[in-house]
Order: structure tokens, then sequence, then C-alpha cells
RNA sequence: GGGAGCGUGGCGCAAUGGCUAGCGCACUGGGUUGUGGUCCCAGGGGUUGCGGGUUCGAGCCCCGUCGCUCCUCCCA
């Protein structure tokens, strides 16, 4: 091994990413219902966004950033966490006067200098939704109802969810805990979302101790934990921020968010759902004999994969391997079907077609739409887990784990 | 940041301080010339995380260092 992995960070092997997908389908999902829509911003900024927005005394700032200079001698930072970033897009893009009311989502990677462990490495990914422009507690409670509904859809529900309101974010520092401390408005909002709450059938525990720790957490804040997870046992975390946008040199806005892990995340849905993540299958492997069979295949191949109206996936042999181990290659990949071509039927233009579940083979033509036509798998059981494409069908197999 | 444990081929493991460091999985090739998932045979791949020390002799012992895991902390 001559280079080793940068401390803290990770590879996510293509084995893995089934999982991943299935979380973050499940959050783009989840966006969708409740209409979210997807924002993307940059992987790092401007130090001072984090300074101020995410707060001085905070563990992040003081001591987790991945903070440099570039060529130019500006200060940046690889993002910690998301909401600065979107509450900077917010004012970049002048949407407190166009449209001052968003609701938005993100999914992607932070970097926090930390001490690595498991479920928490210092190149971590995180999903979130914020909502800005909206100071009424039936926001509050549409944020949670979303965290909550995520995770049911992944099924993960029946968790624990803790929800709390403090006053303002000096009113956390200086006497942490106790509802009876709120202000008037405070304590009207924190009894409003709680009503929302009960209306909804979202069931959650007070904890007057939480507290949250970024700086810009106002009023109500909230977390869902997961019983599956040692000492990182937080799933999503999120709160109000009504100060956030004001600090950054907007106008007064309101607005509230939640952030969670995926990696979190997937290591739950390993846990719970080791048997919900099917293997795609190949639908037509190629096997070839000589050179003439590696040009009208790899001809076939390409026009396959070519067409416009059905999508079909197809591999071929790249190593001039034997027929023997073309098959067992096939075999590996889960082939639907195997193409057998070689000098014969490169002359006739018709080769053997093989179910590789059956065993049976048939004469077909070389020719690739009526190929793909055959091909392409029927519609019989959907398969579970989202397995992409318009069949309803039978492009899992229950082969994988 | 504090505490504990662990680092041996890609992965999982083995090796009373003593011969060329083994095994399983995976990988590659073969089991007559063009057919898979089983089976059989063969093969490649490790300066035992790194650096020092003790010893006639270290993968095994000691120190340091780096990394990983778990707890705590913090959090997503």
């Amino acid at each position: 091994m001559t280079y080793d992995l940068v401390r803290g960070m990770y590879d996510i092997l293509p084995d893995e990413i089934p999982w991943w997908q299935l979380a973050e389908d499940a959050v783009r999902e989840m966006a969708r219902r409740y209409n979210y829509r997807e924002i993307r911003v940059p992987l790092v900024e401007h130090t001072e966004l984090f300074t101020r927005g995410v707060g001085e005394a905070t563990d992040i700032v003081t001591k987790e950033m991945y903070t440099f200079q570039d060529r130019g001698e500006r200060s940046l930072t690889l993002r910690p966490e998301g909401t600065a970033s979107v509450a900077r897009a917010y004012l970049t893009h002048g949407w407190q006067t166009r449209e001052p009311f968003q609701k938005l989502f993100y999914l992607g990677p932070m970097f926090r200098y930390e001490k690595p462990q498991k479920g928490r490495n210092r190149q971590f990914h995180q999903y979130g939704i914020e909502v800005l422009g909206a100071l009424d507690p039936s926001v509050d409670a549409e944020v949670i109802a979303f965290a909550w509904s995520l995770m049911e859809i992944l099924g993960l529900g029946g968790r624990i969810l803790d929800c709390k309101e403090t006053a303002c974010q000096s009113f956390i520092a200086q006497a942490p805990g106790s509802a009876d401390h709120l202000c008037p408005e405070c304590a009207a909002h924190f009894e409003a979302v709680q009503g929302w709450l009960n209306r909804l059938g979202l069931a959650y525990d007070m904890d007057p101790r939480l507290v949250r720790g970024l700086d810009y957490y106002t009023r109500t804040v909230f977390e869902l934990m997961s019983s599956d997870l040692g000492s990182q046992d937080t799933l999503i975390g999120g709160g109000r921020y009504d100060g956030l946008i004001e600090m950054l040199g907007g106008p007064p806005t309101p607005g509230i968010g939640f952030a969670g892990g995926l990696e979190r995340l997937v290591l739950v849905l390993r846990e719970r759902r080791a048997n919900d993540v099917k293997t795609e299958r190949l639908d037509l492997f190629i096997a070839t004999v000589g050179e003439e069979g590696r040009r009208v295949g790899m001809k076939l191949a390409t026009e396959l994969r070519r067409l416009k109206k059905i999508s079909i996936s197809v591999d071929i042999d790249h190593r001039a391997r034997t027929l023997r181990k073309q098959m067992a290659q096939a075999n590996q990949l889960y082939a639907r079907t195997v193409i057998v071509l070689g000098e014969d039927e490169a002359r006739v233009g018709r080769g053997k077609l093989k179910d590789m579940d059956s065993g049976e083979e048939r004469e077909v033509p070389l020719d690739p739409e009526s190929l793909a036509e055959l091909v392409y798998p029927a519609c019989d059981d959907g398969c579970a887990g989202g397995c992409a494409g318009g069949c309803g069908g039978d492009s899992c197999s229950d082969h994988g784990n």
C-alpha cells in the first residue's frame, strides 16, 4: 500500500452504494411529497460565513473547521454544515425581496476535523431541509413531520423524538433547561407547536435539557434518535434559527430546519433492513468466440446501448477469456440472458439466446431492436426497494444481499 | 479532549521467542478443441502498520509513532 487514506476520509465502494441510494432516494422522495426544492451550494465558503453564522464559540468553529488560504490569500473553509450556506444563498440571490418564502433541501458532503469514530468521519454526508421566511408554528410542525415521515418511509419509525423549546439563543446559554423561563411569545409559540404535533399525531418527549451545539438556534429545537446506534445516536437534529439571516446581513427573517447524517442512516438501514436491498441484474451478457465474434459482439453491444426506445443493460468480455470463463462472468453479474457469438453466428446473422435461470436456449436474429425486446425484463412482481427504470418488474434479483 | 483494546496477503483468520509466516474466501489458469452457478487440480499475491530497542534469534517481549475500533465527550 503506497498511499494511505487521509485520516477521517473513506471510500464508499460500489457494493455499499445501494444502501446510500436507498437513503438518498428516501430523502428526495419525502422532499417531493412535502414540496421542498433541492439546492446545491458550494463545498467551499468564506471562513467568516461560518464563524459568524454558526457562532464563534461553537466547537465547530473553534476546533473543527477545515480552513485554508487559497492562492489569493482568502481564508476559505470546507463547509462543516449546510444551514449557513443555504442562508447565504438566500441572500446572495435576493430571495428576501423576490421570494421570501422558501422550502429547500440539500444533500452532500460536509467536513469537520474531529476524532473519527463509527458513524462519524471527517468527511461525512448530511441531508437537511430549511424553511425560510415563515415564523408560524405550523412550519415547526411540518419540519418535524418531515423528519418523522422520512424515518417512517425508511422503516425506522417508532424511534424517540425529543422536542424542546427555549427562549432565545442567549437564553439558552444563560439558563438551559426550564420551560418556565420562556419569554411570553416563545411560550405561546411552544404551546402552538405542541398543539400541532398532537393534532398531527406525532409522538414526542420533552427534554428540558436538550441544547443544540450551534449558536443560531432559537425557540424550537429537536432531535430524532435511534436505539441502534452506539454513542452517535442522533439521527436528525434541528431547530429554529430566526436570527441567522439577520446575523448574515439580511433583513429579519425567520428560519427553521434540520440536518441528518447519511452514514448513520446507512448504518441503521444495514442493521434493520439487511434483506431489502436487491442486486441489480444485467439484462444481457454477450459472450464472444474469436476475432469475428468479438467484432460482431462489440457492434451489437453498442447498438443495443444506443437504442432510443428501449433501455437494457448489456456487457461483453474484454479480456479474450474462454467461453467457459465468460459464462462464469455472466453468472457473477446475475445476467438474465447470454448470447454467444462466434464465426457461425456472424455468418448467418443469428445467435443462440440463453435464459440463465432456466437454461433454455433459442435461436434469435441479431437485429438490435428485436433482440432488445426479447431481453427486456417482463413486468411481473414489482421489485421492492425501487429498482430504476420503467419496468415495474423483475429488474432485481434475490441473489445478493 | 480523556480512557480502553487492536494492527499478519484484497477480506476474514492462524502461527509454545526458534526451520522457506500458514488456512479459508476472493483472484488467475486448467479439467481436450464453443456454454454458467457445484466439484477437482494448479498458480500468483505478505520486507507481519512504521521506527527503534531487548535477544544467539522477534509476527510474538519493551518503547515510541501512525492508524483503526469501542467508551466518554461533542454532535448529524
